[in-house]
DNA sequence: AACCAAGGCAACCGCTCTATC
DNA sequence: CGATAGAGCGGTTGCCTTGGT
């Protein structure tokens, strides 16, 4: 006897989410953080199930999260990761924290797997990617079903191969960071290493949303050939749209009240109650450029234009928001210097690729640990 | 220009784990 | 201690885009 579904089929929207949906949830989050999902599509009026809002949120919506290309680096720190690990995506998502888990499995079916395959090929050993998917893989998605001796006894030699294949391709891409060996060897794959947690200044999840735009807006050059272009939606959005602000006034009820007119503007403005006298914009022109105040006389003109504005009315970012404590305070912080909040995600992202390469470097030591220290790892 | 196949990716499904009662 | 619900995870699906013919 199965479980019931999380929610009830009927009633229940599926396939891509709409700007809209992103923003009533992203709206909602932001005011009373992640979370009690399943209240979710209740309060919010979302007709999607819970655990579709909890997906659209921790995979594309949250913030933090990079999207677009993988770098080499993120490249090889994944075929490391999995020779490691096996396909335990979020384990080797949590070294990665701008990935998402989904994010790495797609790019690991999609690109690496096939480019092992023709490695392999090429260097003749075939012997073998498959074997490794079918070991550590596999051993991995049938963990649940063999003993737990079993598990671990392949689980060793599985870490012996990844070992050795992982000290051959650090032996190879050794970088001047190698110097670097203040960084612990992380002792708990499962968790990121504390490096990345403590200095995690995640952008805003509105910051996301401003990225999503940004990206709609690139991606849509037919802004008027279509009813169903992103930019069309969006305009629709900031101007008339029947959605789009959330009100404050009654945070108890966990509602996302509709605010005809107030549109995008309030998604972008933060904790404004303290800073009611900054005026701040950010712009998106339509090559997808941010511009602030400085630059902005130069691009107010132009159609299309998307204008992020502080309100003093907006919602509060409060401490029993758990999670968003955090985000509350970076974007305190982004207010008090004004004009950056764009600027400073990009600095975060440098940031934490930095931060990324510092801690391949801990794995690179922890490679360099015993096969015991490694095996302490699970 | 139209059609088709392949690739990429967002989202869904179902299982497992964990916390709570 | 078992039942239940919430949340997390990995595998899979299906749609959309892109490239080739």
């Amino acid at each position: 006897m199965g479980r019931p579904p999380c929610c009830e089929k009927t009633g229940v929207k599926k396939g891509p989410w709409t700007p809209e949906e992103d923003i009533i949830l992203v709206s909602y989050i932001q005011e009373h953080g992640p979370g009690n999902w399943r209240n979710i599509p209740t309060n919010t009026g979302l007709l999607r199930c819970s655990k579709s809002c909890r997906l659209r949120w921790t995979n594309y919506l949250r913030p933090g999260i990079k999207r677009g290309n993988f770098t080499e680096h993120e490249e090889k720190m994944i075929i490391h990761l999995q020779a490691l690990l096996g396909n335990r995506w979020a384990a080797i998502a949590s070294y990665l924290p701008q990935r998402t888990d989904n994010d790495i499995k797609n790019y690991w079916n999609t690109h690496l797997k096939k480019k092992l395959n023709n490695n392999k090929k090429v260097e003749g050993r075939d012997d073998n990617h498959d074997h490794q998917e079918g070991t550590s893989a596999s051993s991995s998605s049938s963990q649940s079903k063999i003993s737990k001796g079993q598990w671990e006894r392949r689980l060793q030699t599985d870490i012996h191969t990844a070992k050795q294949a992982l000290c051959d391709a650090l032996s190879l891409d050794a970088t001047p960071n190698n110097t670097n060996n203040n960084n612990p060897p992380p002792n708990d794959q499962e968790q990121p290493p504390s490096s990345v947690q403590t200095s995690t200044t995640y952008a805003s999840s509105a910051e996301n949303i401003a990225k999503l735009l940004q990206n709609w807006m690139k991606n849509s050059p037919k802004s008027t050939s279509s009813s169903s272009s992103k930019i069309t939606q969006m305009s629709s959005l900031n101007n008339n749209l029947s959605i789009g602000a959330v009100s404050s006034s009654s945070p108890s009820e966990g509602t996302v009240n509709v605010t005809p007119g107030q549109g995008l503007d309030s998604l972008f403005s933060f904790n404004s109650s303290n800073n009611s006298d900054v005026s701040q914009s950010v712009s998106v022109d339509e090559g997808g450029n941010f511009s602030t105040p400085e630059n902005h006389n130069n691009n107010n003109n132009n159609a299309g234009i998307f204008q992020v504005e502080s309100k003093p009315n907006l919602p509060d970012f409060k401490p029993e928001n758990g999670n968003f404590q955090e985000e509350s305070k970076q974007n305190m912080e982004t207010q008090q210097v004004p004009l950056t909040m764009l600027e400073k995600w990009l600095l975060d992202d440098a940031n934490a690729q930095a931060e990324q390469e510092d801690q391949l470097m801990g794995i690179g030591m922890g490679m360099g640990m015993t096969l015991a220290e490694t095996t302490d790892l699970f």
